[in-house]
RNA sequence: GCGGGGAUGCCGGAGCGGUCAAACGGGGCGGACUCAAGAUCCGCUAGCUUAGUGCUUACCUAGGUUCGAAUCCUAGUCCCCGCACCA
């Protein structure tokens, strides 16, 4: 389809304006003249727009960038032209699997083949005529950049963040890595949704997202985000409230998480998940066997067909002890239960848990009903399905009769006071699992270093707790205090007497085994309970959530321990702060970021770092022994993470940015991008603001208080444009062949830009057109006065536009502005012409710059003051002017209809019987024009009048008699 | 299964208690201009009716609230999206 020719009417060729020059212009001057580029000023508010910067692929700029980033750039520009001082950045999100993928393919480098991407991005961005201001354009594959992921990684490893562990991982063969929770869905890779993802126990490094679960729950009350972003976080996060309780098997406690403890009666069993990693530390010599050949069976079933799967499991030949009644319980290990949500272990209560039902039904075990459905008789009940409902308790010993909501509270009372069970949240988020086993990624800033393990390992104090909770939070990093001397084992004194700072302790829990290092950062001694007390901010460290406010509540609360008040005085009162710490592992000091890439790696086997001598052999910074570099690197949401921070001072080399400059811009003002980040950029990021936040690099508890989501870009046939559907439509094509201006225009002109649309080609004719109308009008138009309804159909426009931007109305707003073009005159004052030019601005900047130049003006529009509507030129009552002459022109058309009908032939001339107050309101001429026959206006009381059949007499207000021949 | 969002005229899409036969854009049809085509401008685009009027159907379906519903409520159907054996 080529740009129609197009002409003035009178067969002379129009002049079309040469945009692809005139935009290319604009561009240069706006960069030459620095107009973008902003700093700090404490005079001026600040505006800043972020549009989620990019994955810079080879394919390079499709209609959904376009879309976002246009989207953002009439925010911008439309601030900017309020006074706001608007930061505008964009950057790219350059480390990452494709280009590796890719460069391999390609027999090339990935560095090569990304820079090569991201020249090409910014060459079709500057095409589109964004106002970024280039000079804080980051990259994160840069080591001006990683540098700082490496600095921020080891800022979360000092605050006991991140750790390194075994767990059951996803592994994607094709991406040849571990993925975290986030990038699987639907149990396929997000990169590559025919992949399934497997199972894999492997050792890895983790972040500690769940330490701030709650908070990032709670703060979403907050954020002005879609609710549907909102919704899946909350989803994501997956509170419930619920509680914990201890089974004993074979002497040894198990942890179950519940939100049904008023159930507890009923449990007839327990399953452990059949992929927990201490599944066979229970089952029993005779039961071996066939676990294990349940356990392979499991394995080779595909995710896929998790959802249809029969509830299968098998016998583990242990019993565990209930802990209220002391029945033995059989433990099972199934298939149907996480081994990494709760603690991978479940009570089962058939009774009321359908699940639960079907596996007891499967596998004949008893049934117990604890719950009585209301006005049903449990002795005839014949349960053909679980109840989940609620009512009253039956069969429970002493709760008999309750509310099974009363219950809940009641029954974890009993257990805590048996210690053995408490109340708890549990969460569906888990730590975010960032090591990938791939090149092209921020090197992840840690030594091996077999020296100081063996080191450490023997220098260390030996500790065991016999409080799982304790030993909980401090594994978790919700506790780095430890007040054990609170209540000291007359074995341990000792060491609570000597212990210093940069001592190591071997926390071992007695309950699991588990073993924990701990490096001693700071230890404080107390005389007294009283001392301690004085110690608000560490007693909330060491109880958090309790809020103590009394001795006495802090003492009863330790009252269990009968002498304890004794051992305090004979040992006095130790708190310790303390770093977890895994022996061996060395974080590279500071002062040795960053750690390079190397370039020179063979890429097509396994980790090209792995195999990069110069790179794995190094030193280990403590001991200076030979060492291991870490050959994992991060996860690239990592980089993306706080890289908005980044844009606040892109070319900081001391910091990874200046604390001042980030208050100033953050946070972001208005945030746009893609929903597809909902649980996972959007969850990092926020994860990462609240790290910040509480290690003082930043003051915002939310980065990103504003999101917008826009809509999926579909093509013509109503599909999602992809490549595969070939429906894609290049930006930069329609751009050569309508201008910059017209695409802008169009991509938020169909509809609101938060809604899907579908690309149209004959829609962005209408965007042309629009365009071109204006330059006419503008080249053509005698500058001199407005009439009064002009100055109202601008001031009307002025206001409409302004509010409707500032709500993303950018479909009304441009709505509104055809209608102000519509009802342009041929004689306008020169300042409601630049008025009307400048609310087109920030949709069409460079036809904008050109028109405004063209008016005699030296600076930019770009910079220009944004109109002010002048109310006392807005008059309702042209408005209803123009309704009625509207309406009367819809009658005379009417009655030309009618009478041609009538007398079969055409007519030629109309009359009009205008009531003698309404005369202004209709012009000959003007009707003549719109009616394209001459049309003849009387007032009703002019007695020289021509009317033939006394339609006069039928002119009421705002509706003049018509007759026509 | 759980959660979120939808269903409007030929099409895209506004509207979210009266001013709605329903913004705006597109398409179609007709007219003006022109030798002519495009472009531009004007009108029409549910049906019947009428010298500019009035009426009847209409905003997924069925009920309801109301003086009054595209808009509110109830039930249902269909579509899209997210999560999914989360105990």
């Amino acid at each position: 389809m080529a740009r129609p020719k197009k002409d003035d009417g009178k067969g002379n060729e129009l002049n079309i304006p040469n945009f692809k020059e005139i935009e290319e212009k604009w561009q240069k001057r706006w960069e030459e003249d620095k107009v973008f580029q902003v700093k700090e000023d404490s005079k001026k508010n600040k505006y800043y727009v972020l549009e989620m910067y990019p994955y810079p692929s080879s394919s390079g700029l499709h209609m959904g960038h376009a879309f976002n980033y246009v989207i953002g750039d009439i925010i911008s520009r439309f601030k900017r032209m309020q006074g706001f001082n608007v930061l505008h950045p964009m950057g790219y999100d350059s480390f990452g699997l494709p280009a590796e993928n890719a460069a391999i393919k390609n027999n090339s480098h990935p560095k090569v083949f990304t820079e090569d991407a991201i020249a090409n991005y910014i060459r079709q961005q500057r095409a589109l005529g964004l106002s970024y201001d280039w000079t804080r354009k980051i990259q994160s594959h840069d080591p001006l950049y990683y540098k700082w992921n490496q600095h921020l990684f080891l800022q979360l490893y000092r605050k006991g963040l991140v750790y390194r562990k075994e767990a059951v991982v996803n592994w994607c063969s094709k991406c040849k890595t571990v993925l975290a929770n986030e990038q699987v869905q639907g149990g396929k890779c997000w990169r590559h949704t025919e992949t399934e993802v497997e199972i894999k126990n492997l050792e890895q490094w983790f972040i500690k997202t769940t330490v701030y679960a709650e908070e990032l729950l709670r703060d979403l009350e907050k954020l002005n985000w879609p609710e549907r972003i909102k919704t899946m976080q909350r989803n994501w996060i997956g509170r419930s409230e619920g509680a914990k309780i201890i089974f004993k098997i074979q002497e040894k406690p198990w942890n179950v998480f519940t939100t049904r403890p008023d159930t507890l009666f009923g449990v007839s069993f327990l399953v452990i998940s059949a992929q927990h990693t201490k599944l066979f530390e229970l089952v029993t010599k005779d039961r071996m066997k066939e676990v294990e050949d349940f356990v392979r069976k499991i394995k080779t079933i595909k995710q896929e067909d998790i959802d249809k799967l029969d509830k299968e499991g098998v016998f583990t030949g242990a019993y565990a002890d209930h802990p209220l009644t002391g029945e033995k319980i059989p433990v099972w290990a199934g298939n149907f239960v996480l081994a990494e949500y709760g603690s991978g272990m479940i009570m089962a209560v058939p009774a009321h848990d359908q699940r639960d039902f079907e596996f007891a039904k499967k596998y004949n075990i008893p049934i117990k009903l604890v719950i009585k459905q209301s006005g049903r008789d449990i002795q005839d009940e014949v349960m053909i399905e679980a109840y989940i409902g609620s009512g009253e308790l039956v069969n429970s010993k002493g709760y008999n009769g309750l509310n099974n909501e009363e219950a809940k509270e009641k029954i974890v009372n009993a257990l805590n006071e048996k210690r053995l069970g408490e109340k708890s949240v549990q969460y569906k988020l888990r730590d975010w699992l960032i090591s990938r086993q791939r090149y092209w990624g921020t090197p992840i800033p840690i030594v091996y270093c077999e020296n100081c393990k063996n080191e450490i390992k023997r220098k260390s104090y030996e500790l065991s707790f016999y409080d799982q909770d304790i030993f909980f939070q401090i594994a978790t990093g919700k506790k780095i205090v430890e007040t054990r001397a609170l209540n000291p084992h007359e074995k341990t004194k000792e060491f609570y007497g000597n212990i210093k700072k940069g001592d190591y302790i071997k926390c071992i829990n007695k309950l699991t085994n588990e073993i924990i290092y701990l490096k001693v950062l700071n230890v404080r001694r107390f005389n007294s309970l009283q001392d301690l007390f004085k110690e608000k901010e560490l007693l909330e460290r060491i109880f958090p959530g309790k809020y103590f406010d009394s001795i006495s509540k802090l003492e009863k609360s330790y009252s269990h321990t009968e002498d304890y008040l004794d051992r305090i005085k004979k040992y006095g009162l130790v708190a310790w702060d303390v770093q977890l710490i895994f022996p061996g592992i060395m974080p590279v000091p500071e002062k040795d970021l960053p750690v390079l890439l190397p370039e020179k790696v063979k890429f097509g086997e396994g980790n090209p770092l792995a195999s990069c001598k110069e790179f794995v052999e190094t030193r280990c910074p403590k001991c200076k022994g030979k060492a291991r570099r870490e050959t994992d690197t991060m996860d690239t949401f990592f980089d993306s993470s706080w890289y908005y921070l980044r844009f606040t001072d892109a070319l900081n080399t001391k910091e990874p940015f200046n604390k001042k400059k980030a208050e100033y811009w953050m946070p972001v003002d208005f945030y746009t991008g893609g929903a597809e980040h909902a649980c996972m950029h959007l969850i990092y990021a926020r994860f990462f603001s609240k790290f910040m936040r509480d290690i003082g690099y930043v003051k915002y508890d939310e980065p990103f208080p504003r999101l917008f989501n826009q809509g999926m870009v579909h093509g013509e046939d109503g599909a999602v444009m992809s490549k595969s559907r070939g429906n894609v439509i290049d930006p930069l094509e329609i751009s050569k062949k309508y201008g910059t201006d017209a695409l802008r225009l169009f991509l938020v002109s169909m509809t609101s830009p938060d809604k899907d649309f579908a690309w149209s080609s004959a829609g962005i004719e209408s965007s042309f057109n629009f365009v071109m109308k204006l330059v006419k009008y503008s080249e053509n138009v005698k500058l001199g006065k407005s009439s009064k309804k002009l100055e109202h159909k601008a001031n009307t426009a002025i206001r409409e536009v302004t509010n409707n931007i500032e709500s993303l109305k950018y479909n009304f707003a441009i709505i509104h502005l055809r209608s102000l073009l519509d009802s342009l005159e041929d004689e306008i004052a020169e300042k409601d012409l630049k008025s009307i030019i400048k609310l087109v601005a920030p949709f069409c900047p460079h036809i904008a710059e050109e028109l405004w130049s063209n008016l005699g003006n030296k600076d930019f529009i770009t910079l220009e003051r944004w109109p002010e509507v002048d109310e006392s030129k807005i008059d309702t009552k042209i408005d209803e002017q123009e309704k009625a002459f509207k309406k009367t022109v819809d009658d005379i058309f009417n009655v030309l209809k009618i009478v041609k009908e009538k007398k079969g032939k055409e007519s030629i001339k109309v009359y009009l019987y205008v009531l003698p107050n309404e005369n202004e309101g209709y012009n000959s001429e003007m009707l003549s024009k719109r009616i394209g026959k001459e049309v003849i206006v009387f007032a009703v009381n002019d007695k020289k009048k021509y009317d033939p059949e006394g339609k006069a007499g039928k002119a009421k207000p705002g509706k003049p008699g018509i007759y026509a021949e």
